[in-house]
DNA sequence: CGCCGCAGGCTTTTT
DNA sequence: GCCTGCGGCG
């Protein structure tokens, strides 16, 4: 593609971001401002017309879809393949450059990927085998601890419990598990990343190569790099690199994570030169959506700052309800969502977004009650199944004996024999040999410390899985699984499995082997010294897979604001507005994680294209316990101009006991008082009327007043829509 | 070994 | 209110 094809579908800021000049940039890109199409343009750009190699340019995101979605439009752009360029996560990319350089990052070379699980599960190991109590000493926080160190650098020596009994522990535990993971050849996320940094640190010739090869570095969503992954991203490119960095510092919504937003800051410090870019003209929503978006975010302090702006109108006014109850609120959304559908519109333009998972389930049983298909993310995802999981730890036993996370898996499961006792003295044996557990179990079978009949079903684990290994190497990917599977006992536990869970199990088993079967390595694995198996296997940590659910089929969406950054919806409702859930009351103390919530608002507002409705309501159960909420104080935050309040029946005026500070709220804003209850309202309730098009039909409901009241009608022929009055020309019968 | 019942926890989760 | 994980029992 010619230069000016190329830049024809940009606007002037997109422009200059493509074709900037030698030095570092950062584009600062608010939401929907067109992030990607510019990153994409300027990685074609400096194909094509800078004539940059493309095996000079490394580009990296956040997770493997954006990854994916990069690259396939960064070969649409050129109308080819483009090989070599270095397109990927942090992850997958630290992955790939341990595996290149096994011996240097001090790594076995069948080294094997925990995942968040599998870390846990070694963690609460290791804390059994130091001794300590676990309900002192909860795996769940030594893994917090553990990873929050190795986010921001550091190894166990470089960590500073101070006078605090826990954190010392901890400190113990980081280091008996840094060990244990030592012993098995196991790696998790965080360590991937801090192995790959720590590669180029203590490896001059190595960095060297790299810097000479990547000429340009681009990163995407730089607002959600950690500690680790900034330093990575200025020691590879900081100093001989041009860097390309595109983010939005009002949409970092990871600081718990260990995202640090300051290093956006960092970079203009650090990168000689570097120069601010702003994307800000937003091609998603409407003036009214993105005059509240700014309104939230100009709260918050320290931003680099930036406004959104669209020269598209207005649009339709934001729609505020007050529900009495979390259970209204669902009957209300619902039935917003089933005045889309009788309008036309589909399923799957609709999202229900929340802040905690917990809120979905009220939204799920009324969907269910009018049989609308529903998608909730984030659910388990295949790779994180426990039957996948299982059949997932023999292959890696086969792949690597000491991987100590699968065997503890594996071993006996299903049962065969092998009990607590019997697995505490191979546990026993392998810290005093510093061995891996499948070590210590073959040094039991040769020793005298056990049973017969311990011996005997331990023998056939390891039996089995040299044969696994011996009689398969040849054999494909697919059959493989399938053996394992099947020899394994598995296939036979699983069908056996009385729960009614069984089918989904084997089906699940079954599409382990299908995509198995479908997986081909690339050249670039073939290139970092990757087997079938283990990149396989890689892939199964690294990509967990699709979440539960048909993405294709037309379905309500249903997820968390942080599951919903990247994406837009056409009909966005944000739900559960009220303060201690949005925001979270853990969150509200310190004013940095209230700035974090604030985003997380500006996040979910500048989901919408076309319209949203955003609700919360006066009681609600938590944990169980009924409570009265007052509605969250972002709502405070909306320019009561873009505002209007929708009412659950017109007329009906809402008990003033229940949410007193949401009553002074909204009639602060004109907007509390609504209709009083008989204010020249043109239909009464259960009125009979007649449309033109629609024929006869009851009138249900009613909100909004003047220009904005929409009136629900139930038609004979084409059962209840909402109608917005003005237009509707309804004429009573 | 496997099932059942109860206690305790519960914000968000790209990899 | 719901899910997980542990401990006791058969």
């Amino acid at each position: 593609m010619e230069s000016a094809r190329l830049l024809d579908a940009l606007n002037p800021a997109q422009r200059d971001a493509v074709t900037a000049p030698d030095g570092h940039y950062l584009v600062l890109a608010g939401a929907g401002s067109g992030k990607t199409r510019v990153l994409t343009h300027r990685i074609a750009f400096l194909t094509e017309v800078e004539r940059v190699p493309p095996w000079g340019i490394l580009a990296v995101t956040f997770t493997n879809k954006a990854a994916a979605e990069m690259r396939g439009r960064i070969e649409t752009l050129l109308a080819r393949a483009v090989r070599g360029m270095m397109v990927g996560t942090f992850h997958g990319i630290a992955h790939r450059l341990l595996r290149q350089h096994w011996r240097e990052a001090g790594l076995p070379e069948t080294f094997q990927i925990l995942d968040a699980d599998d870390q846990q599960r070694l963690v609460k190991r290791t804390i059994q085998g130091l001794g300590l109590d676990e309900s002192r000493f909860p795996p769940r926080q030594a893994t917090w601890y553990i990873n929050a160190a190795k986010d921001e650098g550091r190894r166990p020596d470089a960590c500073d419990p101070g006078y605090s009994p826990v954190d010392r522990a901890f400190v113990d535990i980081y280091r008996a598990y840094e060990e244990a993971c030592r012993r098995g050849g196991l790696v998790d996320f965080a360590e991937l990343l801090l192995r790959a940094h720590e590669l180029f640190l203590t490896n001059a010739p190595l960095l060297e190569h790299y810097r000479a090869r990547f000429r340009h570095v681009l990163v995407d969503e730089f607002q959600d790099t950690n500690t680790i992954q900034y330093a990575w991203v200025r020691l590879l490119a900081g100093d001989t690199a041009r860097a390309f960095i595109v983010g939005d510092d009002d949409q970092s919504i990871y600081g718990w994570r260990g995202a640090r937003v300051e290093n956006m800051q960092r970079f203009l410090a650090d990168f000689p030169g570097a120069v601010t870019l702003k994307l800000e003209q937003n091609y998603r929503s409407t003036g009214h959506i993105l005059k509240a978006a700014n309104a939230i975010i100009q709260r918050n302090g320290g931003r680099l700052g930036k406004s959104l702006w669209t020269d598209a109108g207005d649009g339709a006014p934001i729609e505020l309800f007050a529900a009495h109850n979390a259970e209204e609120e669902a009957r209300f959304v619902v039935e917003r969502i089933r005045a889309v559908i009788a309008e036309g519109g589909a399923r799957a333009d609709c999202a229900i977004l929340y802040r905690s998972n917990a809120q979905s389930r009220l939204f799920e049983e009324q969907l269910i009650q009018h049989d609308i298909p529903y998608r909730v993310y984030g659910g388990l995802r295949f790779f994180d199944r426990a039957e996948i999981k299982d059949a997932l730890a023999y292959l890696r036993l086969v792949a690597s004996r000491h991987d100590d996370a699968a065997f503890e898996r594996a071993v006996n499961t299903p049962a065969r024999g092998i009990g607590e006792r019997t697995l505490d003295q191979v546990r026993r044996r392998a810290r005093a040999d510093q061995t891996s557990l499948w070590d210590a179990a073959c040094a039991e079978l040769a020793g005298d410390a056990l049973a017969a009949r311990a011996k005997s079903a331990l023998r056939g684990f390891v039996d089995l899985i040299e044969a696994l290994d011996a009689g398969t190497r040849d054999a494909t990917l697919a059959i493989r699984f399938e053996r394992a599977i099947e020899r394994s006992g598995l296939k036979a536990y699983y069908e056996a499995d009385s729960k009614g869970l069984a089918e989904s199990r084997v089906e699940n088993l079954d599409e382990l082997i299908n995509v198995a079967s479908r997986f081909v390595l690339t050249q670039e694995d073939v290139d970092a010294g990757l087997t079938e198996l283990t990149a396989f296997l890689a892939h199964a940590a690294l990509e967990a897979g699709e979440a539960e659910g048909e993405a294709w089929e037309d379905c309500v969406q249903l997820m968390t604001l942080h599951s919903a950054k990247g994406l837009e919806f056409p009909q966005v409702f944000l739900v559960g507005l009220e303060e201690g859930l949005f925001p979270n009351a853990r969150s509200v103390d310190e004013p940095g994680r209230l700035e974090e919530e604030r985003r997380l608002a500006y996040v979910g507002i500048t989901r919408a294209r076309q319209r949203l409705t955003i609700s919360w309501a006066e009681a609600r159960r938590i944990h169980g316990q009924e409570q009265l909420c007052a509605p969250s104080r972002f709502l405070g935050e909306l320019p009561p101009e873009v505002l209007i309040e929708v009412r659950p029946r017109a007329g009906v005026s809402r008990p003033a006991a229940f949410g007193r500070d949401a009553t002074a709220w909204l009639a602060a804003r004109g907007l509390g008082r609504g209709a009083p209850a008989d204010e020249a309202l043109p239909y009464r309730l259960g009125q009979q009327v007649r449309h033109g098009i629609l024929g006869e039909g009851v009138v249900l409901a009613m909100e909004g007043a003047g220009a904005h009241l929409r009136v629900q009608v139930r038609f004979a022929e084409h059962g209840a829509k909402w109608l917005v009055a003005g237009y509707a020309k309804l004429e009573p019968v």
